[in-house]
DNA sequence: AGAGAGAATGTGATCGATAACATTACCTAC
DNA sequence: GTAGGTAATGTTATCGATCACATTCTCTCT
């Protein structure tokens, strides 16, 4: 059943969809004047246009992104390279993403990295080559497929830390994340700690995480005795397990953590051990996920502003994909302890 | 700079990268055995193959999905069309989704429905005419974006009822919502509690919530008085200022709240109004969302497989794109009450 | 030896758009 | 009245692949 039909066929289903040619032939022009039509870049006269864009309406064309792009049109895609979105930053972070791209005009696509797979197989998860990438580096998946990466990718990138060797990449972007800790140690210590505990999150490379390097900074500049850091990992049953055998000694009355659900197992924990908190022990979280301010007692912890840095992310992709005439980068908000129920002073 | 230079240029870039042309060229074949050697579908001599496959290698060739899709090869990419990522149900089919999808060759889009959102632009959201949809339809945005799409997109849905009316929409598939509530109801009531309120999740649609009738269910069988239901929203926030008034009533002893995010309203509002949670009432949530096992008091739950959920609508649309050979659509699990802590018996 | 069947490969059209260039029409200035 | 500029539009090549069909080559069978 072709378009060209003049007897339209009664409810059957068309072969396919109206093109820009169905519209040029309809409205009497060219193809060329439609595609002139629907980018607005070249004038068009007044009459031509209404006609065209009737007969658009009519049709119910819709241009084909696909051969839009491959025809050399501007990029109007990106595809998000992320690792576990059950966390609660990634999540955060891709909706932050998400939502700048698609108010731009863009669409996204998205690939989650398996915690273990290999990077052979990146470049295949694009579209195109030269496709338009946003990478969540959180962990080390992120960071790896953030390496693998082809060089000829235009990409951006929200990672954990900023490259310690050489200098900033200006593609990527971060939280101060090792301030934040720092702060809230500090905070800790303000309440008559001697001294705060830390379960770590996993590092996103081989050297010391932010958070766990803020922490211990605090400490330092404050002469406390610095505790080994508790490898945690990102759920609450690994904070759990981490601080089990812990919490029996009466003398740890602080314990920060790398992220709010390993200090859902830390409270757990500590309920189970007969802990009060916060009379007998405080604990602050990391990230302010949803539940914070709802759980019992209510969880004081470091709000990060992901979904501003995942729109940042995409600010920042904008502008290297088209220098002249992108947008500011929009700003994003720097890390803030939100003081709840969680935390108060050392026990006599 | 062309990619036909005997001189490699010195890092400078590449115009672009390599075609199948180019792959050709280089093997001395015409691009359509390359293109034979890429989908293996016809048959190549082994030797040309191999040749083909080293010169594929040497280039860093990778085929450009765009000019294939638009060739007319298969379809392989899908666009997911979901309401509020930081709802867990939605976040979670969404990587079911995602996850089937990835692991059968489909490249994956996402675009978010904003809840006041209209719905003339939905098709303009696909990246051509006939992409492949997916749309997690658990509330009134979704349900909005399904009904809009354009009749010739190959969609199926994640939805939070059968239809009412008519015959089940084969595309389109749900969990047992109205079962899992009511057997809910039923272990409070079994707990020897005298009836059980309601905080209710919006509507996808006018008609009364699954979860809702469900509880009305078990309620009606058993005989007992059937309070009206609490109007509540999405968040913590909202389950708390629902249940607020009514906890000065100590006749209110069980609770069943539409997800777990009411539910940890719920609790706190009983925090504040000095109950006694599982002592003086029973708090029972709904979809088993992470934190719940780690809640103090751990929550009562029911659990929901929205990721097995997510990877069935996906199993749907891979059959309804391609019936003759499609993989079985994997099964997924029944809601299932998971009791911790929160609920007990009712008070003497 | 010639016909016929397959296997392996090549050729040209096509998908739906954009880019570069060509052409037409009209208006103004000398 | 004709040259020249500009606005509006048409033509052709191209992006990177697939598809349908044509061609070549090699066997095998009679």
């Amino acid at each position: 059943m072709e378009v060209t039909g003049h007897m339209p066929a009664q409810d059957a289903p068309r072969t396919r969809s109206a093109s820009i040619w169905d519209v040029a032939r309809v409205a009497g022009v060219s193809q060329q004047t439609v595609s002139r039509v629907i980018n607005g870049k070249a004038r068009v006269s007044e009459t031509t246009r209404a006609r065209v864009l009737q007969v658009i309406a009519e049709l119910g064309y819709r241009p084909n992104r696909l051969a839009q792009a491959l025809a050399g049109g501007p990029v109007r895609s990106v595809t998000v390279l992320t690792s576990d979105t059950a966390l609660y930053g990634a999540a955060a972070t891709l909706r932050g993403m998400e939502e700048a791209a698609r108010t731009a005009g863009f669409s996204v696509g998205i690939s989650v990295l398996e915690r273990d797979s290999g990077q052979a197989d990146i470049a295949l998860r694009l579209n195109r080559p030269g496709e338009a990438v946003m990478v969540i580096a959180f962990d080390d998946a992120g960071v790896r497929a953030l390496r693998a990466l082809p060089a000829d990718v235009p990409v951006t990138a929200a990672v954990e830390r900023r490259p310690d060797d050489g200098p900033d990449d200006p593609w990527q972007i971060w939280l101060d994340d090792r301030a934040a800790a720092a702060h809230a140690t500090r905070y800790l210590l303000s309440l008559g700690h001697q001294t705060v505990h830390y379960v770590a999150i996993p590092s996103s490379t081989s050297a010391l995480p932010q958070r766990t390097q803020g922490w211990q900074d605090a400490l330092r500049a404050a002469g406390r005795p610095l505790p080994e850091p508790l490898p945690g990992g990102w759920s609450p049953r690994s904070g759990y397990l981490a601080v089990r055998s812990l919490l029996a000694d009466r003398s740890v009355t602080a314990i920060l953590c790398g992220n709010d659900d390993l200090a859902l197992g830390v409270m757990r924990a500590a309920r189970e051990a007969g802990r009060d908190i916060p009379g007998d022990l405080s604990v602050v979280g990391f990230d302010d996920s949803p539940p914070s301010a709802y759980l019992n007692p209510a969880l004081t912890t470091v709000r990060l502003d992901f979904e501003g840095l995942g729109r940042a992310c995409f600010g920042l992709l904008n502008r290297r994909l088209d220098p002249q005439n992108a947008a500011a980068v929009p700003a994003w908000s720097e890390p803030e302890l939100i003081v709840r129920e969680s935390s108060g002073p050392a026990p006599a």
